[in-house]
DNA sequence: CGTGGAATGGGTAACGTTTCCCACGAGTTG
DNA sequence: CAACTCGTGGGAAACGTTACCCATTCCACG
């Protein structure tokens, strides 16, 4: 058995006696800075390897740069998150940046003290999903340390954003069931009533979007919104407000795919069958839709390329952080499964 | 518009200049410690607060803790272990540790890079979810820092560990069919190959529970284990050799709700449908069990009580590196719903 | 009254890295 | 040949915090 005496670290003065040269040097070669010859920098690159020496990220922060990049987003059971993840840590691959994430945080309260926690611990950029803290906030971070917004509409001065066109989307499945023959199309939204945020959260623009669409196919009469919640629970009431109209309407486009959950929980208890009676669409094109027993019609939010345009941002304002902000804007998809049907009537 | 300039981070000095004490007793009223009368606390906290200084954990990291706890799960998308996540930051809620979580990393050389990231950055502590690096891999970083591993069964006298009672677990599953009425009850368990991790893997021993539990009821004859992968598709591989066998299973005990949804989709294949042709039970209580179109009967974990336990563990090692270590094991629930039935044969 | 100990506060040297600047020598130019 | 530039390397001072130790004061006790 192995002692258990805590080895110390092997520093970056180890490596420059090591290797016969000064903290400087090695220093020079670690961050492939100016000033260093090609025999030097070989000669220490061996010394860093036969030492398995590690760069302290913490020393380092004392000085300029972490390495590290922090991620916050508000829920991580969403399972439409992990694709934005997955994008930006992809791109970090094989750079010298670790990417950390935040426990899910709901609320300004908790969203501030994950920020406020990242910034203490020197990281050299964040990458903020669906954000709910207001704009002035936000700003506040950015001038801290380089940021960048995913998922909230409006453009600032401050940080780059990235977000999916919520207003195509919508369109898109509008258009798919007015294609099918519907025509008593409802919508379940997201309550919104901070002022603040009223203008930027995507659940908003998806709204204005079905409106738009519904007016721009002649349905301006038919159109029905129910506001409650990006929720399952949310899902399941609006349903009911929906099935107690004098006119039910023929299809139901839920604003998320947890949403449209709690529809289909309240349409098996009213006995009625998706998409024979009724048809459904979800939002964000999670797992849960493609699973065989509920395949859901969807819009795919291409959450791998929100990730990786907000990963190049990132970088590229770490790298110049006087550079105009920018907004990306990507373009959602219409994923159709069997939730979907032509109108029966 | 306020000037971009970055206004300087307000520092230790600053609050002691301000309170007009010395850094040194700042820093003694930051971390409690002794030496300092109520009265200069005071002082002092009263300045910490006029000025909003916090602590720069870099910099604290340089000398001693970081107040960091990293968590290193191996998938994000799998919902079982937001559950443990939550039950580690609720414990650690109201302490002035944060809790980062690593990218979601399968295999080990992505968990060798995500430990070794957290260490140098000075984390105080690790938590080690379903970790498939060798034990003497885990023993290594446990020497390094203070480290709970999280379902791994086998004892070490490195880390302390947590794990459901996986051996109860399938009990429960095979007690709760046989008591349907069920005889015909086959297994879809994980291909374990590595033999370091052979005995302390979660799913070997959930494929000994269902064998001793099979035979504990007398049917060890009727024993039918599938070996393919906790994964969706082994799932569905899995059951089409199932319904290939000439005397078909009445039930199926998948290893995990992932699988389980393979099954549920090789079953809608050829046409049968659960629980009348087929029982099927799952394991862990994820959020596609409680789904009410799935509606699936699985063996719930505790997953928060599991994390919660883990980060007690972690806070005493870290407060004493010495103490021996210790194993906790929780014990699972049986959470029947709809897709077991009494046998109809 | 002298001694000892507890309570309180501060000075200072780390911790590991980067950055600023200077020194040295060789080559180039006038 | 003197005066430069350029390439290469290193010394030393930060960065913000903590830990070790010492100084002072006050009080209790013999």
């Amino acid at each position: 058995m192995e002692p258990p005496a805590q080895s110390r670290r092997v520093t970056i003065v180890d490596v420059a006696r090591h290797a016969q040269v000064s903290t400087t040097a090695v220093s020079k070669v670690l961050r492939n800075a100016y000033g260093a010859s090609p025999a030097m920098r070989e000669k220490v690159q061996r010394s860093i390897a036969e030492l398995g020496y590690r760069p302290y990220a913490a020393a380092r922060g004392l000085r300029g740069q972490t390495y590290t990049i922090g991620i916050m987003l508000p829920d991580i059971r969403n399972p439409f998150f992990p694709d934005i993840v997955d994008g930006v840590t992809d791109w970090f691959t094989d750079t010298d940046y670790q990417v950390l994430l935040g426990p899910g945080c709901n609320g300004e309260e908790a969203e501030a003290r994950v920020t406020e926690a990242m910034i203490d611990r020197g990281m050299d950029g964040l990458i903020l999903i669906a954000p709910v803290s207001p704009r002035s906030h936000l700003e506040h971070l950015a001038n801290l340390v380089p940021t960048v917004v995913v998922g909230r509409h409006g453009h600032s001065p401050r940080y780059d954003t990235v977000v999916d066109d919520d207003l195509t989307g919508a369109s898109l499945i509008v258009d798919h069931l007015v294609d099918l023959g519907h025509r008593r199309i409802a919508h379940i939204e997201h309550l919104e009533t901070d002022p603040t945020r009223l203008a930027e959260m995507p659940n908003t623009l998806r709204t204005e979007g079905y409106r738009r669409a519904m007016s721009a196919r002649g349905l301006a009469d038919e159109t029905d919104v129910v506001s409650t919640s990006y929720t399952q629970e949310g899902g399941y009431l609006g349903a009911q407000q929906l099935l107690a109209r004098e006119q039910r309407p023929t299809a139901i486009f839920a604003g998320a795919d947890f949403v449209a959950m709690g529809v289909l929980e309240a349409l098996a208890e009213a006995k009625l069958s998706v998409p024979e009676d009724i048809s459904l669409t979800g939002y964000d094109n999670t797992s849960f839709a493609a699973l065989r027993s509920i395949s859901l019609t969807s819009v795919d939010q291409a959450g791998h390329a929100i990730g990786g345009n907000a990963a190049r941002l990132l970088l590229d304002r770490i790298t110049d952080r006087g550079r105009p902000t920018v907004q990306v804007k990507l373009s959602p998809t219409l994923i159709v499964r069997n939730s979907t049907a032509p109108a029966s009537k």
